[in-house]
RNA sequence: GGCGAUGUGGACAAGUUGGCUAAGUCACCCGCCCUUCAAGCGGGUUAUCGCGGGUUCGAAUCCCGCCAUCGCUACCA
């Protein structure tokens, strides 16, 4: 049975890497029909916050993908334990009494590898357990077998075959001073526990999985298989930080400047993944056919995002593209979630509202233009942009517009081509170009200088609000 | 400093069993369409494949050296 995890730590926002490390897991579990976990990695007590992991739920669920079973690290802490002392009783890790210590870090820095704390690895078992009981603080530190072999080797899926020297290992805590597991520990015992069978995670733990895999060995496990994905950075070639590169290193920060979930998914997994078809817009079934470890690759991907645009353009794109090219139906409740959290309401025929919404989509690019540009579609109380009223001001405009609005009013239907005749013999009749009226009509309907045909807007506004609109103006 | 990785146009990214003029996408520019703006369609600009050697008839692809960048080097994850 194929399992994996997405393990995140509660300190901050929902990250982007790791919101598409959880997608490439969830991928991967999809195509293998195995089990997706989620396991909230919360054992530093001295970051993790509650604001943290909140936010990272509502960036999971906006991602809208689920997960099957969910575990919290802070409940297991026992069976990280266990596991640490095991380690301990088959001499396997020892006792550290060295205080934590900013002078040992800073020799280590200049003066070669820093492996353990002289003495420390060698202290006797009785003496070690004397001081324990006495009340001495301690780290407990996995004894990497420097003697007895000279190298920890295990296969990436993505990096290939990899190896270190045992004598580049240091002796890693496996417990704090305060009995609480580290990262180390409490991640392998857990990926034991859980049977987690792959271990897809950021490329900035690929250094690690040397310590991991001594501790698997240490506990008599056999090791799950590791695929590292490559990290995504800024266009500088930094690491995306929250201090540095602000929101947008955020998932949060896409869902509120209007993108559908699916989109963004989608324009995640085509950084550091390819399905080498030259595929880009891709449904959600679509990623879940193509994803495969050897369509990743293993240089880190830019997010290209600049100061005057803090999205990249072709997340804009992707989201543009999904918008006006998926099912009406599937995109109707992410437009009325924006209206209404807009403060406007959605039309009452369900088949207006669609086929408004059909009339306008392929001129938006998120779903914030629908309750921003599009705002005229759904409420009276909209503004007519100067660029607009520039339409209106042409000589005539307006007298034309109210005798078009007399017009409309006694016309027996009201469509986009009974209107389009009305219009066009009347601008005929008065000497003028259609395009007078049509364009001053487009204004004063929508506020806005351009968009749709419109024919269409007269279609999608409704006979008596444009007629209304006309005799305004 | 040590160790582990990576390096194809502004960004994403094919191609890496060596072999036609190095795909495709975004962005940018032009044209068509047209009542406007998008979309759509068509076309175009941008790469001495990090640098320098070597092997070879022939290298982005193999070998060596160098450089740059990233990661790990915490009682953070």
């Amino acid at each position: 049975m194929l399992r994996v995890r997405f393990a995140p730590s509660p300190t901050g926002y929902l990250h982007i890497g790791s919101a598409r490390t959880f997608i490439f897991n969830w991928l991967y579990a999809c195509h293998h029909k195995g089990t997706m976990i989620l396991r909230i990695d919360d054992t530093d007590v001295e970051r993790n916050t509650v604001e943290a992991l909140e936010s990272i739920f509502e960036g999971l669920r906006w991602l809208d993908l689920g997960w099957d079973e969910e575990y919290h690290q802070s409940q297991r802490l026992e069976l990280h334990r266990k596991a640490a002392w095991a380690c301990f009783e088959k001499a396997l890790a020892y006792r550290d009494f060295t205080p934590a210590s900013a002078d040992l870090e800073e020799k280590s820095r200049q003066g070669g590898p820093w492996l353990f704390n002289p003495g420390m690895r060698e202290i006797r078992r009785e003496e070690s357990d004397r001081r324990a009981v006495a009340g001495e603080p301690f780290v407990l530190r996995f004894r990497v077998p420097r003697d007895s072999r000279g190298e920890v080797r295990f296969p990436d899926a993505v990096y290939g075959e990899q190896s270190k020297a045992t004598a580049d290992i240091e002796d890693f805590a496996l417990l704090r001073s305060n009995g609480l597991p580290t990262y180390h520990m409490a991640s392998c015992a857990d990926d034991l526990d859980l049977e987690i069978s792959h271990i897809i995670r950021g490329q900035d733990h690929l250094s690690n999985t040397f310590k991991h895999v001594l501790i698997f060995e240490a506990l008599g496990a056999t090791l799950p298989q590791f695929a590292h994905l490559p990290l995504l950075i800024a266009p500088d070639g930094s690491k995306l930080s929250k201090r540095r590169h602000g929101p947008v290193v955020s998932v949060l920060t896409y869902r509120d400047a209007g993108f559908l979930p699916h989109a963004y998914v989608n324009f995640l997994c085509l950084l550091g993944w390819s399905p080498k078809d030259n595929r880009e817009q891709m449904t959600r079934q679509e990623l879940i056919e193509a994803f495969s470890f050897e369509g990743i690759n293993r240089s880190n991907a830019v997010v290209n995002f600049s100061e005057q645009d803090p999205l990249d353009p072709k997340a804009a794109w992707l989201n543009a593209q999904h918008l006006r090219t998926m099912p009406v139906d599937e995109l109707l409740p992410h437009v009325r979630t924006v209206l209404e959290a807009a403060g406007l309401g959605v039309p009452a025929d369900p088949a207006a509202f669609r086929h408004t919404v059909e009339v306008i989509r392929s001129r938006f690019a998120t779903l914030k233009d629908f309750a921003t540009r599009g705002r005229a579609y759904f409420s009276d109380d909209f503004e007519i942009l100067p660029e607009s009223i520039e339409k209106l001001n042409q000589p005539g405009a307006r007298e034309l517009l109210g005798e078009l609005a007399g017009r409309l009013e006694l016309s027996a239907d009201f469509t986009e081509q009974s209107v389009e005749q009305q219009l066009r013999a009347l601008a005929a009749e008065r000497g003028v170009k259609a395009g007078l009226l049509i364009n001053a009509s487009r204004a004063v309907l929508t506020g806005q200088p351009v968009g749709p045909s419109a024919f269409a807007v007269f279609a999608a506004i409704g006979r008596e609000r444009a007629i209304h609109r006309l005799r305004k103006a």
